[in-house]
DNA sequence: AGTGCGGCCTGTCCGC
DNA sequence: TGCGGACAGGCCGCAC
């Protein structure tokens, strides 16, 4: 599933394949998606040149020269690079056809990803507007300082994209074991220099998968499915009753809102 | 304003 | 073997 380190990976990824190339054509095939892609981009992106490819969050930023499309993932999402003849796999929804013969190919299983188009500024978009900092621009003092007086629970206030960005299910588990507080707590209550040791373990746990990213790079074009690297160097992450890797305790797996939650009830308090 | 939760979707897995 | 149901997940948007 597309998590932040993915999407980096996916931007790094189409960046030489389609920074200044004309866009020749927008072939849409199923425009249901979390909003219904819009109308305007198959009528303004052909004839423009893709200027960058840029990330805000786990967003998809392809800037043209007169508009910017905006793509997520969501969940189940993929942007690939391919020839616009290979006939499209079942939930290929979108081709951006490009004038040296390829096409970015928008693939999505469960459409909770999104595909839309603004002339404005991307960053006054209403999906973009109100998110917090990238992890890698975050200070554990304003982490700390915006904690103060919030009940909500430590996981679920990492998780909200006003805090910051790219942290989902997986990496908040990974990262709260990390620095040992014990996901339950309110986010009020955890003191400064512990929020200095969860800063260091968000930005730790999403270079190791973003390391882990860059070999599916290779194979990009290939269309290979990712091979679940991830899954083995888990420390918590569905690990429900295996032994925590630190002392041995088994992990524990809770219901917090409607999210699993795994921690280690030893290591973690 | 902060917080919790429903809903959107389909593939996968489990039990009968 | 086939079928139904539970579950997974990001994140918007609503209700309290």
């Amino acid at each position: 599933m597309p998590e932040l380190p993915e999407v980096e990976t996916t931007r790094r990824g189409i960046t030489p394949w389609c920074v200044g190339q004309k866009v020749t054509r927008v072939d849409v095939r199923e425009r249901r998606l979390r909003w219904p892609v819009p109308a305007e981009i198959v009528e303004s992106l052909p004839r423009q040149t893709i200027r960058s490819v840029d990330r805000r969050a786990k967003y998809l930023l392809i800037r043209a020269d007169r508009g910017t499309v905006i793509a997520h993932l969501g969940m189940s999402g993929s942007l690939r690079v391919t020839r616009p003849k290979v006939p499209p796999r079942k939930h290929d929804h979108l081709d951006i056809v490009l004038a040296n013969g390829m096409c970015l190919r928008f693939h999505d299983p469960r459409r909770f990803g999104c595909v839309l188009w603004t002339t404005d500024d991307p960053c006054v978009h209403p999906l973009l507007r109100d998110l917090g900092p990238e992890p890698w621009d975050a200070d554990s003092e304003y982490i700390y300082r915006r904690s103060r007086g919030r009940n909500q629970s430590v996981k679920g206030f990492l998780m909200d994209s006003h805090t910051l960005v790219g942290v989902g299910n997986i990496y908040a588990n990974e990262a709260l074991f990390l620095a040992s507080i014990d996901p339950r707590r309110a986010a009020g209550s955890i003191s400064r220099a512990r929020y200095q040791r969860l800063a260091t373990a968000i930005v730790r746990v999403l270079d190791e998968a973003l390391g882990m990213g860059g070999t599916t790079l290779r194979d990009f074009v290939s269309a290979s499915g990712e091979p679940g690297y991830f899954r083995q160097v888990l420390r918590v992450y569905d690990r429900d009753g295996e032994p925590c890797r630190r002392c041995s305790t088994k992990i524990r797996r809770i219901l917090t809102g409607q999210r699993s939650t795994y921690f280690c009830p030893r290591c973690q308090h």
